[in-house]
DNA sequence: GTCTATAATTGGATAGAC
DNA sequence: GTCTATCCAATTATAGAC
């Protein structure tokens, strides 16, 4: 499969095709590609089969679809930028809890795990979720690590290696958690001694 | 579904079983439930579907049963009961390489792959698998830092933490990488690499 | 573009003989 | 316990009318 195309003409919101993506969206996040059947899709859309299939090609398409959106839509807003390097502790516990607030998002961590359980079917997507979601996040704690190395706030003799550690040390054993479903989805307290946590241990290590 | 049984009488190795159970194990590691059909796991067992509905009552159990026993397999050896906490830097090493090929195993990728992609359908199979590998995992690491603390080598006012943590650093971004199948199977260089990373951000920030 | 109706195939599960 | 043959439900995809 290749990467997600619309078949029908242009179309603006609310028209068919975006009742059907939308749809689709909440079918496949809630209960993953084999277990949706395209009836079911049909059906929540309020639309004819045939419908769907006149907007997309297939299932396939239609899932290829799905997973493009929600991953530009999730991640595209993720940014270090604004924060100042001088500020080293504060600027981390907010990224933390942003980059955790994100990953644990429950449409994030569906998203997750249907990427993952086809990956073998679909490696494509995976890609095209690995680069709009992991892949920028690094990037941009990458860049600030370089920004707070150049301050002098930080020892960071490899900015990339101290973006993988800390994003590591923020996702801990919780983000695994939350991919088994092995408790509740995440309140904003466990979230914020997460990142408290996360924090203080990379300073320790990494503070000038 | 609940915890796996078998159906048919005791039967020793080398029986039609084994032989349903093994193939049954194959053909989901490789593609997953949903795209594996009993009459692929009866072909591939050399026998017929009906022989396959004699010994386990349907998909579900069989799915279950290959669960359970790929977990027990894989993590029932994993141990740092016999790692010195005063050399710490060398038992730190050792335990994360040990870690990380165990996790970067391309069987356990796929065990984790599966049950993530069906954890939705099947919550208590990621409860056995949480149980039998990431929760055991985190035990015995967490003696072990209990251990090092007591020596007076590491500064650990968390054990728990520490060892969530230690694993977190371990993983880094490698074991996502493997998930999301965005590189080819980690070779013992890299590998190598990952788990000496881990050691050395994790001493400087527990060090005595 | 959208519908109703249906084709074509697959897949889980079982009957009945041995 | 094991096989062959089959049932039955579900699913992807399309034909043809409007």
């Amino acid at each position: 499969m290749s990467v997600p195309q619309r078949v029908a003409g242009r179309e603006g919101p609310g028209g068919k095709a975006e009742t059907i993506l939308a749809a689709a969206e909440r079918a496949f996040l809630a209960r993953g590609f084999g277990a949706v059947s395209m009836d079911a899709i049909a059906r929540e859309a309020s639309v004819s089969k045939a419908t769907v299939y006149a907007h997309f090609t297939s299932k396939e398409e239609l899932f290829g679809a799905v997973i493009a959106h929600v991953s530009e839509r999730r991640f595209g807003g993720f940014s270090a930028e604004a924060l100042d390097p001088v500020d080293i502790a504060a600027s981390l516990t907010t990224i933390a809890t942003r980059f955790l607030d994100l990953v644990l998002a429950p449409e994030v961590i569906a998203l997750n795990r249907i990427i993952i359980g086809e990956v073998t079917r679909f490696p494509v997507l995976a890609q095209v979720f690995w680069t709009a979601g992991p892949e920028r996040m690094r990037e941009q704690l990458e860049a600030f690590f370089r920004r707070a190395g150049a301050a002098g706030t930080l020892v960071i003799p490899d900015p990339r290696q101290a973006a993988e550690q800390f994003a590591a040390l923020a996702r801990g054993e919780i983000h695994l958690r939350g991919l088994f479903r092995v408790e509740e989805p995440t309140d904003s307290t466990v979230l914020s001694v997460a990142a408290a946590n996360a924090v203080a241990t990379f300073l320790r290590a990494f503070q000038a």
